[in-house]
DNA sequence: AAGACGTGGTT
DNA sequence: TAACCAAGTCT
């Protein structure tokens, strides 16, 4: 015990010393709301603190408060959400935020198991508020704290088998003063410091508690299970536009990827290429499809998509559920980066 | 309990 | 270019 209380001193020390300044951290001493660090939690996930800053700058002007995001369309989450990705983050903070404001009379609840319960809360993430939040003694584990954890420890053992070792020991870790500047610390050692490839272990603070240091494998942990690799899949869109240059997107189903985002209409995407004549038997109309030169590919985490574009002018425009826009207009609707990428294509072949 | 789920920056 | 990586959750 004696030594997790060293380990976590020095650590306290240095973050005192490099605690870096993020839009969401409250000053030295001050515990941040508990609103501000649930937004925050939420758009970090799998995300960098680069690309989260300017949209959590957006949200909370627009947002100041959870009863406001709340009263929010689930339509305006998605929009301010557009390129942030893993849109179920957007569904689940709108549908979070009406839980709070519904059953916990607006203000986040501070138990753990409660936090857990609501939408989009996971063991990370309510263990982050218990302990930034609400200076609880909490251990939040995510890919950082694994990281210093399995180096500190060296644990050989690959996740998914080895995470709950690794949970285990940086609960040790946790210090009953200050759990929660205990555990943003952890975080900043892993982004700055105790980093993936390259640790510079000659600048950090556990450098003389780190067992993979002493056997001098710390580059090599954790160790990470082989990764499948991604398949392709084809698509063919639909670029239709009536006389007066509007064009047709439609909404995806709430479920599922991008899900309830625009998307300019399309076949099913699949791992078989499309031929014309199928393809044109998914298109929005009937119409003179001519095909638009070259492909749009964009990545997913779990496929690569390989999109065609066809275009056609349609004279009798039919609603059918679709949404008919100026392309000027675009950016009124909460448009995926795959989609934006379309429409740049096909307006560049206008 | 693996796989689904986005995106942009780095190597 | 392709692979890897980033403060995970849900089913």
């Amino acid at each position: 015990m004696t030594r997790q209380r060293d380990t976590s001193g020095r650590l306290l020390r240095w973050y005192d010393h490099h605690r870096r300044e993020l839009p969401w951290r409250a000053p030295p001493g001050r515990r941040a709301e508990p609103y501000r660090v649930w937004l925050s939690e939420i758009m970090l996930q799998q995300t960098t603190v680069a690309a989260v800053a300017p949209y959590y700058r957006h949200f909370l002007k627009r947002w100041p408060t959870i009863r406001e995001l709340a009263a929010a369309e689930l339509d305006e989450v998605l929009h301010a959400w557009q390129g942030l990705g893993y849109y179920a983050r957007a569904r689940n903070l709108h549908k979070c935020a009406r839980a709070v404001s519904a059953e916990h009379g607006g203000r986040f609840p501070e138990d753990q198991a409660a936090l857990l319960a609501l939408p989009g809360i996971g063991p990370y993430t309510a263990a982050a508020i218990a302990a930034i939040a609400f200076d609880q003694v909490a251990t939040p584990v995510d890919g950082n704290v694994e990281r210093v954890v399995a180096r500190l420890f060296a644990v050989a053992e690959p996740a998914p088998a080895g995470k709950p070792e690794l949970r285990r020991l940086a609960a040790t870790l946790t210090p009953v003063r200050r759990p929660g500047d205990h555990a943003q610390a952890m975080m900043d050692l892993g982004a700055t410091i105790c980093l993936p490839r390259g640790p510079l272990c000659d600048g950090c603070p556990l450098h003389d508690d780190c067992q993979a240091q002493k056997q001098g494998i710390a580059a090599q942990l954790p160790r990470r299970s082989p990764k499948r690799q991604r398949p392709t899949r084809h698509g063919v869109a639909f670029w239709l536009r009536d006389r007066d240059g509007r064009l047709l997107l439609r909404r995806r189903p709430e479920e599922g990827l991008l899900g309830g985002m625009m998307e300019v209409p399309g076949t099913p995407w699949r791992e078989e290429p499309w031929g014309k004549d199928e393809a044109i038997a998914h298109a929005p109309a009937t119409a003179e499809w001519r095909e638009i030169a070259g492909t749009v590919s964009h990545v997913f985490t779990h496929f690569r998509l390989e999109l065609t574009v066809r275009a056609a002018v349609t004279e009798e425009p039919i609603g059918k559920g679709g949404i008919w826009a100026m392309p000027a207009e675009l950016g009124r609707y909460a448009l995926p980066t795959a989609m934006k990428k379309v429409v740049r294509h096909a307006l560049a072949a206008d």
